[in-house]
DNA sequence: CAGGTGACATGAG
DNA sequence: ACTCATGCCACCT
């Protein structure tokens, strides 16, 4: 991964877990979405899934970080920008995720 | 230092 | 399948 990018990160005043969650979110793979939970996870804390959501909300570049590829664990988009995450399946639906009834078709566990 | 907040998760009813 | 109540974690005031 870039790591200038997480030098950026810190500058912006970000804290190590919100930079490993941000980083985390930045290796989605286009077409590709993940839980809050699953983020929560990879960067070892696997109870902070909503941490991981104030991370997310606090993101100074979203540009960089493709945060709409991150929903909840039941398949709805949760929040974006502060508002509904509408806009969030429509950018999913862009980049071939599948939706159904407004809600992502991902593999359940 | 203590209390409140939020882009969440899960189990129970 | 839906709604409510609790639990968890990091951050902010």
């Amino acid at each position: 991964m870039d790591v200038s990018l997480r030098r950026k990160l810190i500058e912006s005043g970000m804290t190590d877990f919100q930079v490993s969650v941000l980083e985390a979110t930045s290796r989605i793979p286009k077409g590709h979405v993940k839980t809050y939970k699953e983020i929560a996870i990879e960067i070892g804390h696997p109870n902070a899934c909503r941490a991981v959501g104030t991370a997310l909300r606090k993101n100074p570049f979203p540009i960089t970080i493709p945060c709409h590829r991150v929903i909840k664990s039941n398949g709805e988009p949760g929040k974006y920008s502060g508002k509904s995450g509408t806009r969030k399946i429509g950018l999913l639906q862009r980049e071939g995720v599948e939706i159904s009834r407004g809600i992502v078709n991902f593999k359940k566990k």
